[in-house]
DNA sequence: ATATGACTGGATATGCTCATTTAGTCAAAC
DNA sequence: GTTTGACTAAATGAGCATATCCAGTCATAT
């Protein structure tokens, strides 16, 4: 019944439709409660099929999950970000529209059962983050007083504080994801901006580092999802 | 062998001496493996006397937990904070430098054991909050431009975000207590800060509001500690 | 060449018994 | 009146046998 003898755009989309359907059932059931049988029968292949594609499950999850980062850090670099603030408010606004990437984030056992215990990808590349900062340093874009690594901490606390929080909050409390993703890039922005205005000069350099960032995040991602593919 | 017919200042030193035994005991092996022989045999009296004090074990821990609470509020009054920034760090501060304060307020399973289920305290008193904050914005101490509800997003998830995230960092990399208080501080007055210089009147209310707050929230600790220390 | 799903073995869950632990009590000792 | 620790009932855990499940394979079908 599958004669066509192979394209490999037909075999990518069927990649796809099968983490379509593993990750519509691992947010309803959890990674542990979820097999590669459910995930067969929602994506309307066989199991056999699913083993042409990935070697074993964790592969198949862990393609999902660089799915899902390829997605955010696509969106944060088309959103163009010229500052840390935008940089972060679109990382932000990414991240709690994205289940999986929060689950990841916040190490959410409901969401990834036994996977907690696996060293997982960093939902955030962290790869040219250090260069990044120091560039943001050396142009003024940052409190000099912080020493590098203080400037990582106030980051990271701030975006980890806003995102878990949100998650502990009933949704009739919830604040919606917009403004709390302009509430945290803001908090974030304001904990390491030096206060006096960046010269035009500097600006433009700053809006480069930070494009340049965004992109090489995103094409790192994006090889690294391709890895995740090309088994087909 | 007991005699001295009754001395309620030596009643209620035996409670400390059990609490502190139970404290040392609970962050060595955590709620669940800790039990009342242990506790009882590390203190130095009788399991009986345990039930002279307390009538269950649960009944001990909140006990427990609500001295922690009260040393820590004691301490930011005594701290004397006239800002919310100076309020803020030295909670931090406070917060940091005692294990079983960050256990309940990071749920710490490891060492909260099967208590990370069981409604506690909240480690922070959120009676008279609203009305300290509506104060604070009052006299211009807060941005405007911050919905009520907002700047206590704003702050709650800067305080959890840095506490989380030092807990989660090897000792090694990690920035000292002292230093991370101050940069938590910081962070969360630059995010609710208005910029513009509260004048000398206000200033002093806000001042006032300050001491207020921690003082209730000091005497309120103090009196629900006082309900578990009272069974004696 | 591709896709399938019945099949297998290892892992995990379930139900059980029996032994140990431990929260809470209370009669006796002081 | 105050403290104690042996005591009890209930809970927890260890050990094991059996049933169920499911990741991964592969002979077969197209």
């Amino acid at each position: 019944m599958a004669r066509p003898p192979q394209d490999p755009a037909r075999q990518l989309e069927r990649a796809h439709r099968i983490l379509d359907a593993a990750a519509e059932l691992i947010l309803r059931w959890g990674y542990d409660k979820t097999t590669i049988d459910d995930i067969a029968r929602q994506a309307g292949v066989a199991k056999g099929t699913i083993y042409l594609h990935w070697k074993t499950r964790d592969a198949l999850f862990v393609a999902l999950l660089r799915r899902e980062r390829v997605a955010t850090l696509d969106e944060v670099r088309q959103a163009d970000p010229r500052t840390v603030r935008e940089l972060v408010r679109a990382l932000s606004a990414g991240l709690l529209r994205r289940p999986l990437m929060r689950a990841v984030l916040l190490d959410d056992s409901e969401v990834l059962g036994r996977l907690t215990r696996v060293k997982l990808d960093r939902p955030i590349s962290a790869d040219g983050f250090d260069r990044f900062f120091g560039e943001l340093r050396e142009h003024g874009a940052i409190r000099p007083e912080l020493s590098l690594g203080e400037d990582i901490v106030i980051l990271s606390s701030v975006i980890y504080g806003f995102l878990m929080i949100a998650h502990h909050t009933p949704p009739d409390y919830r604040l919606p994801d917009d403004r709390l993703a302009e509430l945290l890039a803001d908090t974030a922005h304001r904990a390491l901006d030096p206060g006096r205005p960046v010269d035009g000069e500097h600006a433009a350099a700053v809006a480069r580092a930070t494009q340049d960032y965004a992109e090489l995040a995103s094409v790192l991602a994006q090889r690294k999802l391709d890895d995740s593919l090309k088994g087909a």
